[in-house]
DNA sequence: AAATAATGTTTACGCTGTAAACATAGCAGC
DNA sequence: GCTGCTATGTTTACAGCGTAAACATTATTT
């Protein structure tokens, strides 16, 4: 497995791929990822990847399973800290989502959207959705034993909790927000196309969308 | 211009080439609208529509437009009947929104999806989602004024509301949202693939997710 | 050392969007 | 009624896509 220059075995390949379309979808977009492109870049034959994974769906769910794991790893340095309420786990487990999809928003998609839906999914990105899904399971199931939330089924209520935070993404990632530098916010279809979006409101936006997410969440009359 | 059968000359082409657009992805889903299938199926050479459309972002905006239409026709028949209090036209509003996504999911994901923010709209699509997004502005905005709801920008709010109901719609429809027969919610993502969702619980869960939404965007300690 | 498995390349196929050149039909003005 | 113009079709062509099959090379196991 030399390191050095063997010429046709290249020895670190999987990982270089996953890496290397991780790049192009940051840089370029979801749909600028193709097989082809990302080969060439490496400087791999355009079909060397098919060794490594059956097709593009599966290149997808490794991208996935990477960005899994960085929203895990965001979340462990959540619980690191002290101790907080349910309400304010809720919250920030709602920040630590939007700023990763902000950071992230290709790979986001490919999380996400309905890209993975289509073909079946290994176990292990199967493991890891549920787990990430976990946290904000247990931090609800905790509030509503407190008689902080809503009452009724968790799993409903989290997945209610999760829909509000993932159309925040969404609309931000897909630039559904213009978000003007005089703060004023408005749907980017309205606009013709020039995106500018000062960051300062964004935050703004995020905070109050956050608000009304936990607000939504709980027992009604205990505002 | 001979409805008949003039061989060469269509005479409606464009209205077919929409209208067959629309059955395609209803049917077999966004990625499977091509322009040369759809050619084919009209019986026409698989570039005649360029003839009508620049090109397939074009067709795209052109969907887009029908689609914001019908939402609208849609919104029409909400304020053509009794006068409802704000808090009652958002939660209309969101059950009109959701509705549509789920009986057009595929036409939804053109509209509210990234697809059509890549290039340039045309003004009437502007419009179009301007005036749709305008119903849900001024009920918040008169919801503002009778103190029920948050203060602050309006269209901020606006923002925050359409994020929530958005995020419903796009869990929903890109099936990331497992509704199994004895009611439980979990996301698909965890799930090996064998969807099948009942409708009543799906009901319900819009109940909640919807009940949730409004309650955010109401001012904190008015439940 | 020989056999086998892992990992790469070459070639090929049918699909895609779309540009360019050409063909036909309908309409305007004489 | 002929002539040209414009709208709307078709044909041909090209580059890029995912991926299957056959082949080449290197690594590993026996």
């Amino acid at each position: 497995m030399g390191s050095k220059q063997s010429k046709y075995h290249h020895g670190d390949l999987r990982r270089m791929l996953i890496s290397n379309a991780e790049e192009i979808i940051a840089k370029q977009g979801l749909e600028a990822l193709t097989l082809r492109l990302l080969s060439k870049r490496i400087g791999v034959s355009h079909t060397a990847a098919y060794r490594h994974f059956k097709n593009k769906h599966e290149l997808f769910c490794a991208l996935a399973l990477e960005g899994f794991k960085e929203v895990e790893n965001r979340l462990e340095r959540l619980k690191a800290g002290p101790d907080r309420s349910p309400l304010e786990v809720i919250r920030a487990t709602g920040q630590v989502y939007v700023e990763f999809a902000l950071e992230n928003p290709a790979r986001y998609r490919v999380m996400f959207g309905h890209v993975l839906l289509n073909q079946e999914r290994p176990p292990e990105l199967r493991q890891a959705a549920r787990q990430t899904f976990g946290n904000l399971l247990s931090a609800i199931q905790k509030g509503q034993e407190m008689g902080l939330l809503r009452a009724g089924d968790p799993l409903e209520l989290t997945s209610v909790g999760w829909a509000m935070a993932h159309g925040i993404c969404r609309l931000l990632i897909d630039g559904q927000l213009m978000i003007k530098k005089d703060g004023q916010v408005s749907p980017a279809l309205f606009t013709s196309n020039s995106s500018a979006s000062a960051d300062q409101d964004t935050k703004r936006y995020i905070k109050t969308a956050l608000d009304a997410m936990t607000a939504g969440l709980m027992k009604p009359g205990s505002g």
